[in-house]
DNA sequence: CTGCCTGCAAACTCTTTGCACGAAT
DNA sequence: ATTCGTGCAAAGAGTTTGCAGGCAG
């Protein structure tokens, strides 16, 4: 799906709940799909503040659950007391994540299994699934050899 | 594993890393194994200065990474910004968690091929996986149409 | 017009830390 | 005796919220 796509769909839902189509919902929808990496909130706020000044820190955590919600986003917790987020795309449920540790770097990889086995092993307990997630951490192997991370870029 | 050679455990990691041995370390280490439930930080606490008045928070905060690192507890991160524990009991790397949304209540389930997938698609990327973890959120189908949930105990 | 949205700043929650005292080795 | 561990309270990080004014519908 195209951001533009993507775009069209964010008002159509905020339409649809009754939710006002703000210049800084807007700003903040724009700034989260400009991104090639997962980023935070406050790096959100940085970027959306670059497209529209009057963008409050306020606003885009009062935004970001609503992009969540209506899967326009992806929330990614790596355990570091801090939420990372990413543009969603494709079947949020068959994601998995490793996270290097040498440069706190987020792999997306498929995991197509997931899914059947978040079901399966639901079901058996009465539950019905809703989200599911798997994460690996690692160290990276070049920074263990080197002392250097290939993959940082900062 | 009995709670009483954990015990032994503990007070060797700690000799061996050159800690001391004290009483509030050790009555946070018996508050912790005491629970049959996952715990916070903050209920650990509790717990614990029922067994020894003189435990203060932050003992609590410095005295849990030392039973994490020595694999004694698991720490479980259910993105609530919250960290949960528990004691740890067999393989760490091959159980996956089903979290109730409606009750909270965290089920611990095998999940073998877990260990497997992180090597398999860390060494790919040239990566040596450390931890990994498998986390299904879901409604519970009885809270759906009885309005409470079978789980909760509080 | 009406009422949802907003920015601001204060409040909140969980966790960490500086300091001087106290206890383990 | 040393030196590490401790409690206390303050600081920190990330996030949430009350309020009065502003703008979408």
């Amino acid at each position: 799906m195209s951001t533009e796509a993507s775009r069209e769909k964010f008002k159509a839902y905020l339409a649809d709940k009754g939710l006002r189509v703000t210049n800084q919902r807007l700003a903040i929808f724009d700034a989260a799909f400009a991104q090639t990496e997962h980023f935070t909130a406050e790096e959100l706020l940085v970027h959306a503040r670059a497209l529209d000044e009057s963008v409050s820190r306020a606003t885009v955590y009062r935004t970001l659950p609503i992009m969540t919600e209506s899967a326009l986003l992806r929330e990614i917790d790596i355990g570091k007391n801090i939420k990372f987020y990413a543009p969603g795309r494709g079947n949020l449920t068959q994601q998995a994540q490793v996270i290097c540790l040498d440069c706190d770097k987020i792999f997306e990889i498929n995991a197509p299994f997931m899914e059947w086995y978040g079901s399966t092993v639901s079901s058996k307990l009465g539950l019905t699934p809703v989200s599911q997630r798997l994460q690996v951490s690692a160290h990276c192997n070049a920074f263990q050899t080197t002392g250097r991370c290939p993959h940082r870029n900062n």
